[in-house]
RNA sequence: GGAGAGGUGGCAGAGUGGCCGAAUGCGCCGCCUUGCUAAGGCGGUGAGCCCGUAAGGGUUCCGUGGGUUCAAAUCCCACCCUCUCCGCCA
């Protein structure tokens, strides 16, 4: 989901490469690349010149500060002339900015270039599946939908959910919002205690600074909310940096990546590992006809996130980390579910390497995504600034710092589990089996039944 | 909602127009000395960008943006943020 930006030198300087690796997407756009890379000559030969007109100034002025007479012909004369330079500097510099925003723009348009890993196509028909665990629970009878399941349970309450909040919300009610709860402390608990994940409550409104350090702005700004604010609160927003809009977070993501923005971690910490929940909300504009039932796509839904901070050289080997981490909280609730490695089409707009947590839906009779597991490189990590300096090799001179290597992955999406288990634990009855793993966290109960 | 204070390098904290990318202390790194639950001495220690194979050089940055000036951490304007006190509130 969210975007970021690649390496400017990089990508000025291996154009073929990126090209190459943009074309794994379908990304052919030749005309914006050729404005990149004018953009970029641009921009180096106009500093090339500020800065020698800087030095010149510079100079000139510090001799100036030593004259003592300060009236003479002179220093009236040089006073003229720098103010001559400063002009052209001035001018100079605007054309500096423009061509960086010109770079900017464009930049922040490309996607992550795919790992060599992930493999080639161009949407989900390309996806590769890696496993599957478990195998379909033999119900021995026509598997009800979620939708009916909790209806009848009177555990899910849709439309009230709409008649105080419109569609695509949900009230949650008894053992359900009993489960939901459940399943956020089940989670947590799993990454923190066994995982070595560190729990983090976040806010859950976020500035726009935020969301443009994991990406989601500016390119997908339809897909959020932002709050309208009282009157006054955003009233200088035409500042450059004056003012901020806040949004509701549409994934912990964004809080607890943005946690190390604009910071230097201490190489020998990492890596660094969060878990957290967060009420997650998102517009799901441009997706009025799908799972328009049910609680498979809401604008307001329960998510635990995984969040990992790491070397460059450790990235994959996290991603494979964290993924199991997802998976683990498949297993130990029983739930049978597949892994599939997304292809470079398929990723989302960040991602280097990616895979989908499926987990098996009996009434649909097919999978769905319950959790995406990503590696960004260091595409979040330029945007938002996080860096790390490496531990310095057998002493000596401390090292440059290096951008940091950024992952996360839900674990899991809870709405979504919620219906996979009911779906995959219903009972002929329409009761629901409630999973070992849970019962201590439910007050004991091992069935949902009808009341 | 009312009143006030402040934002400087990893932290603390000086600095009110040129000698300030910035004192001092702490922290950290290296070397030396020493031996008793440690201390002391010396040196070093911000980030981005540009040129350069490199060595190195240049430039920008003292909350953000703009302005004044030959020259701004320092003067002017606006904004953002943080903290303290009072009120209110889960």
């Amino acid at each position: 989901m969210p975007s970021a930006m690649l390496d400017q030198r990089f990508v000025t300087e291996n154009l073929d490469d990126v090209r190459a690796g943009l074309a794994r997407r379908g990304y052919d756009d030749e005309a914006t690349l050729s404005r990149l890379t004018e953009a970029a000559a641009t921009r180096r030969e106009v500093i090339v010149e500020v800065e020698a007109l800087r030095q010149t100034r510079n100079e000139v002025s510090k001799a100036m500060g030593q004259i003592a007479d300060k009236k003479s012909d002179e220093f009236a004369q040089t006073r003229t002339e720098m103010k001559e330079v400063g002009e052209q500097i001035k001018a100079l510099e605007a054309r500096q900015d423009a061509a960086e925003a010109a770079l900017r723009e464009i930049l922040e348009s490309l996607p992550n270039l795919p790992h060599e890993s992930s493999p080639d196509g161009l949407d989900e028909t390309g996806n590769v599946e890696i496993l599957i665990h478990g195998k379909k629970p033999d119900l021995g009878f026509e598997p009800k939908d979620h939708v009916a399941l909790g209806t009848a349970l009177d555990i899910i309450d849709f439309e009230r959910g709409a008649k105080i909040s419109g569609s695509r919300f949900a009230v949650l009610k008894g053992a359900g919002a009993r489960l939901e709860r459940a399943l956020m402390a089940f989670m947590l608990d799993l990454h923190s205690t066994e995982h070595g994940y560190t729990e983090i409550w976040p806010p859950v409104l976020v500035k726009d600074t935020a969301l443009r350090g994991t990406g989601q702005l500016p390119k997908f700004e339809e897909d959020l909310f932002k709050i309208a604010s009282a009157e006054g609160w955003q009233q200088h927003q035409d500042d450059k940096d004056g003012g901020h809009d806040l949004y509701l977070a549409p994934t912990a993501e964004v809080q607890v990546t943005n946690l190390h923005s604009d910071e230097i971690l201490d190489g020998k910490d990492l890596p660094v590992a969060y878990t957290a929940y967060s009420a997650c909300f998102r517009a799901e504009a441009g997706s009025y006809g799908k799972d328009t039932k049910g609680l498979i796509r809401q604008h307001q839904f329960d998510k635990v996130e995984l969040v990992r901070f790491c070397r460059p050289e450790d990235g994959e080997a996290q991603l494979d980390l964290l993924r199991g981490h997802a998976e683990q909280v498949l297993q130990r609730l029983g739930l049978h579910y597949r892994v599939v490695q997304l292809c470079a089409g398929d990723m989302g707009f960040s991602a280097h390497k990616a895979f989908d947590l499926e987990v098996w839906l009996p009434a649909q009779d097919t999978f769905r995504e319950i959790s995406s597991c990503s590696w960004f490189g260091d595409f979040q990590a330029r945007r938002a600034k996080i860096r790390y300096r490496p531990v310095a090799p057998g002493g000596g001179k401390k090292p440059k710092p290096r951008l940091v290597h950024t992952l996360n992955g839900s674990a899991l999406a809870i709405g979504r589990t919620l219906v996979a288990i009911l779906e995959q634990y219903q009972q002929a009855d329409g009761s629901i089996v409630v999973p070992e793993a849970l019962r201590s966290y439910m007050g004991g109960l091992e069935r949902i039944a009808a009341t």
